[in-house]
RNA sequence: GUGGGUGUAGUUCAAUGGCAGAGCACCGGAUUGUGGUUCCGGGCGUUGUGGGUUCGACUCCCAUCACCCACCCCA
């Protein structure tokens, strides 16, 4: 062996290819109703811009960041995520200038963690970000467009998990009131969230750890510490969801992982891919705007993984994204006609038909039996008697039926043949 | 970063410490221009890599790398 692929990342080989390409396109064929317009971002941005927007203390800049230097000592970072390049291109292109923005993105982003099913170290990631709008309409559409996304694939087992995380304020005597109700606890919690008591107390609420677990139990909710501003906010997003029949389930142990979500926060949830079971998530960021450098503005977006969902489409025995196969496979029998047939391949190809032929294959049998391996449609056979006439036999590989065309007929012949 | 499992042919898997094998796939052939079914034929592969134990290692031990799964965290 001489080369490996580099840990938790793989390779599309071109039979995903086709997945992957069916995925993409209806996903942004549904961004294009919805009204979005893709934005395309470097992969990699000055390492501050993520340090900054994700918080000093957050996991991705802590463990899963690739960081570089270029030759002039600066330091960069491969994208851990998605958010925080384009709300950096909004700034600096001066995207408020045009009113409400609406972007979808779709690519790679790099992690450093310990790969497992449906996590990678370079992942792909779909995205919408709303921006400049603190309407709680604008939470409730958004959220509508991931869940008609993924129900309009096929998924049936989804669940659409809600929460608020309040504001800067609120959340701070959430935080308050964790602590206070864990406090004459800490001794009997796992060492992980005796740490996360310090840090961040809400990941106490979803601890693993059994005896963890019945002491969360009981613990305050983040519902009740909202403040007015954003109870407000929270209801009106939900009674928008109900006037958009989107069925959600209210989840007030919804954690975000980066520090700059307020209010609404929200998870698509898929049992039975695996421990890494969220296939998308996202939420409010009123505050994020203004810290990296623009005029206060709130937005919102969400970002899903696509190879957890493809994993999830696997698992539903949902396919989508055939191979194309091959129109017409060209058995030219010696080398005469060869030579005779070699001049009309590219004009066909320019035609739109899709021409297999290997000059590779020699005898006629490798060569019919080639055209059956590209499950090509229709083989075309010249030989003397065919060059003699300027035609080809043409074979429908089906029903093995053959008959003699014309060349300066063949397109035309197959054209109605294909479309059928 | 921590723990468990697994690495043998393109692939799925076999092989008490004693000659590395099978199915599928692939290639060739079964009278000269008809594939998919059938029949016949075709496999020396650094047993992931590097050490060690042993007369002898795919098999046991150590290290290392990769993959899978979980913790952690998240998409």
């Amino acid at each position: 062996m001489s080369y490996s692929i580099p840990r938790g990342t793989y390779d599309i080989l071109p039979k995903d290819s086709y997945r992957w390409q069916a995925l993409k396109a209806k996903f942004t064929e549904l961004a294009k109703a919805f009204g979005y317009e893709e934005i395309t971002t470097p992969i990699f941005e000055v390492s501050d811009l993520f340090e900054r927007s994700s918080g000093e203390s957050s996991d991705v800049v802590q463990k899963e960041m690739y960081r570089f230097t270029d030759k002039k000592g600066r330091s960069f970072a491969l994208r851990p995520e998605g958010t925080a390049p384009v709300v950096r291109a909004y700034v600096e292109h001066n995207m408020a200038s045009s009113g409400n923005n609406k972007l979808w993105y779709w690519g790679p982003m790099f992690r450093y963690d310990r790969p497992q099913a449906g996590r990678y170290r370079q992942f792909y990631q779909y995205g919408l970000e709303f921006i400049g709008s603190d309407n709680p309409y604008w939470d409730a559409e958004l959220i509508s467009f991931l869940w008609l996304f993924l129900s309009g694939l096929g998924l049936k087992h989804l669940r659409l998990e809600l929460n608020s995380v309040g504001c800067p304020n609120c959340s701070q005597d959430y935080d308050n009131a964790l602590r206070a109700y864990f406090q004459p606890h800490l001794e009997s919690l796992c060492p992980d969230c005796q740490k996360r008591y310090e840090t961040k107390p809400r990941r106490l609420l979803d601890c693993k750890v059994t005896t963890c677990k019945q002491i969360a139990g009981s613990a305050p909710s983040q519902l009740d510490y909202l403040d007015e501003p954003c109870r407000d906010h929270f209801a009106a997003a939900k009674s928008y969801l109900d006037k958009l029949s989107i069925p959600y389930t209210i989840n007030p142990k919804i954690v975000r992982g980066l520090d700059y979500y307020t209010n609404t926060a929200f998870e698509i949830v898929y049992e039975g891919i695996g421990a890494q079971n969220s296939l998308a998530g996202g939420g409010r960021y009123n505050g994020l705007i203004e810290q990296i450098g623009g005029k206060p503005t709130p937005a919102i977006g969400f970002a899903g993984g696509i190879e957890r969902l493809l994993i999830a489409l696997e698992n539903e025995g949902i396919s989508l994204g055939e191979s194309p196969g091959t129109d017409l496979y060209l058995i030219p029998m010696g080398e005469q006609a060869r030579d005779f047939i070699l001049p009309w391949i590219n004009r066909w190809r320019m035609e739109g038909i899709t021409i297999g032929f290997d000059p590779d294959k020699s005898s006629f049998k490798s060569q019919l039996k080639a055209a059956n391996n590209s499950q090509a449609r229709f083989a075309a056979i010249i030989g003397e008697d065919e060059l003699a006439q300027e035609s080809v036999m043409l074979k429908d590989m089906q029903s093995g039926e053959q008959s003699l065309i014309k060349l300066s007929e063949l397109v035309s012949t197959l054209k109605t043949k294909l479309n059928h």
